[in-house]
DNA sequence: ATTAGGCCAGCCGGTCTGCT
DNA sequence: AGCAGACCGGCTGGCCTAAT
């Protein structure tokens, strides 16, 4: 006859005085990877605190919120799960670097090493102290926050973690920033000093149809109609870093790993650079299999592809450019690369953007007007058009905003339009 | 050997969209 | 309308290489 049974059924949960003294407390939680039961496992001295324990681990199974089987990640190591196998998947390159580059300066300095499971609300609170007190904008501490909570959401939809403690707290607060732009006189300044400058033809654009500094400078001749001077701006240039091809990143660079500087360095004029960390897998560039860098086109950002029309003078410069290219050109000889591009190095090639930053600031003093900086001449398009009273919605249509609402932002209410309006307003009240 | 300019990459922080 | 998420612009240091 068999001995009478006395376990929980199957999937139940057990509390026991073990043989050691201490209460025991088990629960099936689920079935882990290799298919056996996922047992979690409590002791306690007294039954009481054990049966808590154990209803503690039921709540969460029941509720789908038991963190997964084995040891929780810490941040660190979460982090680099999360932008090396999910982010890099989902976002763009240079969307990818940019989150590598705030969790290798902030995050996992100041949080890698708690483990996900044990991070609580109060641990972010410092954190954003410590960048706040380093005199970091409100508008980089918050996006510190989004990265942050963003991986901690996948990690709470993968159990790595039962709750998101980010969204306990109440994110960092980052204000909108005043917009500058030049005036119509300082505009016209501007492209007066453009005339006969190499390139000048870049500025007038710039600032007459307030194109992005990536979509001028990948402005190709092919998306360009001379006789009707219709532009289609349907590629922007950006720069992307290079990717390893190779197969060990690490020895590939060797040549490159910076070792710390002496304290004396009188090799770097302000700051060394910081020494790279073992196992570095930079230094793609010279990866002689390396991929995915340089200039590439990419669609615009905001409503994408759009065509706008240049007013008839800036086509005539554009005509001009074209001359003056083609003369480049065969002084270039067997030196020129074709790229097609309308702005480009004097053997074709793109330019790069510090060098067109450097134009800018060099235009600007020529043109004795104050310094604003390349992307507020964007601003001064979407001002210029609305002083001459052109439709918001078509001053949307030109810069390329998918929502409206940017385009207002852009487009401040000038001083001459409050002018004009008190002007109308004082004949309409008062004239005879 | 030195210099100038192109090129690359890192980082801060602003901009823009899509969702709700 | 406000927010989370995504993306980009701006700025800079420093390396590399060709020209001087």
């Amino acid at each position: 006859m068999a001995e009478r049974r006395t376990r929980k059924p199957n999937g139940r949960s057990s509390i026991y005085l073990g043989a050691d003294g201490l209460w025991h407390g088990w629960v099936t939680v689920g079935v882990k990877q290799d298919g056996s039961l996922d047992r979690r496992h409590v002791k306690r001295k007294t039954e009481k605190s054990a049966t808590q324990a154990v209803q503690k681990l039921e709540k969460d199974r029941d509720a789908g919120k038991s963190r997964k089987a084995g040891r929780s990640p810490t941040v660190q190591d979460w982090m680099t799960v999360y932008l090396d196998t999910i982010a890099v998947q989902k976002v763009a390159p240079r969307t990818y670097d940019d989150y590598w580059s705030k969790t290798r300066n902030w995050i996992i300095p100041l949080l890698g090493q708690h483990r996900l499971d044990r991070l609580e609300a109060e641990h972010l609170d410092a954190m954003y102290g410590s960048m706040f007190r380093a005199k970091l904008a409100p508008s980089h501490v918050l996006k510190v926050h989004r990265i942050l909570s963003r991986a901690l959401k996948i990690a709470v939809r993968r159990g790595k973690v039962s709750r998101n403690v980010a969204e306990l707290i109440d994110p960092p607060t980052a204000d909108r920033v005043e917009q500058q732009h030049l005036s119509r006189g300082e505009s016209r300044k501007v492209l007066a000093a453009c005339a006969g400058r190499r390139n000048g033809a870049r500025w007038s654009v710039g600032l007459a149809c307030g194109l992005r500094q990536g979509e001028v400078l990948g402005l190709r001749w092919q998306y360009v109609d001379l006789e009707t001077g219709d532009v289609r701006i349907w590629w922007q240039a950006q720069r992307n870093t290079w990717r390893h091809g190779c197969t060990d990143a690490h020895a590939c660079g060797s040549a490159f790993h910076k070792k710390p500087c002496k304290r004396k360095c009188d090799l770097h004029k302000s700051t060394c650079p910081r020494p790279c960390p073992p196992g570095c897998v930079s230094h793609a560039r010279h990866c002689p299999d390396r991929h995915g860098g340089g200039v590439v086109f990419r669609k615009p950002k905001g409503t994408g592809r759009r065509t706008i029309t240049l007013p008839g003078p800036l086509i005539a410069l554009l005509r001009q450019q074209r001359i003056r290219q083609e003369t480049e050109r065969q002084a270039a000889g067997s030196t020129w690369q074709d790229w097609d591009l309308v702005f480009a190095q004097p053997n074709g090639r793109p330019i790069d953007h510090r060098k067109d930053w450097q134009e800018w600031g060099q235009l600007l003093r020529t043109a004795k007007v104050r310094y604003v900086r390349p992307h507020d001449a964007r601003h001064t398009a979407g001002t210029l058009l609305a002083e001459q009273g052109v439709h918001v919605r078509t001053i949307q249509a030109i810069l390329g905003h998918s929502d409206v609402r940017t385009t207002e932002g852009y487009t401040h209410v000038s001083s001459q339009m409050t002018r004009d309006a008190a002007e109308l307003m004082g004949s309409a009240l008062w004239s005879e």
